[in-house]
DNA sequence: CGCTCGTTTTGATTTGGATCAAAGCTTCGT
DNA sequence: ACGAAGCTTTGATCCAAATCAAAACGAGCG
């Protein structure tokens, strides 16, 4: 299957490539479609018309970029950042696999933050055009589709939780907790995995510097909490990261 | 006009209050209607169908409560907080007169956070199920609640930036001419105002120790950036402010 | 294969803001 | 009008994380 050949493609739709869209994903459970019933991811289908792939390191999108479509991340792994005038800026999360992208970009229609693709990735475009007219005959993708941005609401106030009132030992703890967790829905193993994303980029993302996450990484590793080597994290006790989590330690 | 005797009504709805609703708002150019037709405006009067007044003090709504509608501030301000489970919490944001509250609400169908009046308050409340379904009849309001939902994620993207990468003095400086700025949207003076909220509010949104905040408000005033005197604020040279928040300082 | 550049680790030192402490203001209830 | 409780300010001291520094490691490439 040659994916490629569909990228500037518009209408008229192809079908076989459609059929691969949301109905025979299997990430349907966890992405846009999820709670919608066959008949509903039917009408879905419709709307996912490009598929697209983005290399390591390129953006799926920028700040300022006119705003058209939102993206569902069919395989790989983002991050997305704001940036200061004075050219700091902020990890404000990581996307993985059933993740929706560029929920920022509607309020005013041009992109607010970059999405930098960490690993090879591929992702669904949804044309938001094609989104609102469809979620007006499907009730129910209406609702989904508030309850995602209502929950990247909500997940944006723990993060404000984290840089706001916890110490740097419990958002790391967090971090790796929340990554487990996220990658276990997926069918990884919530007790090892390699991080896609730098010392640097966590650093970013949780307010504090590389150096701390790197020491960090060692003093849980010398607790006897993880097993760190590079990229590769293992946990070896998630209730004494829990603790760590939870203030009950200090 | 005695509005508290509106507080537990439903159907049939009360028609004159309903007439001062959306149509007849002044706070109509911020707020929900915002870019919608005046025939659309009357669609939403249908709509909101209560009016409840928040004392100081109490919550609109609180963490873990159902969620079935979403709220037009008509007068008063508002925090929000989430409190993690050992009992610190982070103010998430200020509200004031012609915004939105409790789309936290609709992810998982309760509240995330809770919502405290911080002076006594006016609010329009908009059931969720009836906003859902005029929606489905008024495209260019399905549209406008997206771009609002959008802007509360931007606004938190914004946060996260000001409480990863910021100093304390840019965080005060940002988080003074993000209200000047509001406040003067509304018609109020953008040079002087009275704060709402005390410094430990302040600090919780901005991350800091109350200490801190008035720390900082005797240093800028020290500077000849501000007058301050208790809940008291006078901006006294904007472009210093502006110079401390992008960063040129240090 | 070996070089280079980016990433990670670890150590030494500094510092912005937290913490601890105490006094001065304000507001509110009786 | 008074007293109490809650804010705010300011000072002294401390500490978590930043900064500065340097070596070790690893992946990608000619």
């Amino acid at each position: 299957m040659k994916t490629e050949s569909l990228r500037l493609r518009s209408a008229p739709v192809n079908l076989d490539e459609l059929k691969t869209a949301c109905a025979n994903c299997n990430l349907r459970e966890i992405c846009l479609p999820a709670g919608l019933s066959e008949a509903e991811i039917h009408g879905l289908d419709e709307l996912v018309y490009v598929r697209k792939k983005v290399r390591r390191g390129d953006a799926l999108y920028r700040t300022d970029e006119a705003f058209d479509a939102i993206y569902a991340i069919r395989s790989g792994f983002f991050k997305t950042r704001v940036t200061t005038s004075d050219g700091r800026d902020q990890v404000t999360g990581f996307s993985m696999a059933g993740e929706i992208l560029g929920m920022d970009g509607i309020g005013h229609d041009k992109h607010n933050c970059d999405a930098i693709a960490l690993e090879d990735s591929e992702i669904c475009t949804i044309p938001y055009s094609n989104l609102e007219k469809i979620a007006l005959e499907v009730p129910s993708l209406q609702r989904h589709f508030h309850k995602v941005m209502s929950r990247e609401i909500i997940r944006e106030n723990g993060v404000m939780m984290l840089l706001g009132v916890m110490r740097a030992e419990e958002r790391l703890a967090a971090f790796l907790l929340n990554l487990s967790q996220r990658l276990n829905a997926r069918g990884y193993s919530a007790l090892e995995f390699n991080l896609r994303m730098t010392r640097e980029e966590i650093g970013s993302y949780l307010g504090m510097k590389l150096e701390t996450v790197s020491r960090l990484f060692s003093k849980f590793q010398a607790d006897g909490l993880i097993e760190v080597n590079q990229k590769y994290v293992g946990l070896r006790n998630i209730e004494g990261l829990r603790e760590i989590y939870a203030h009950h330690t200090r």
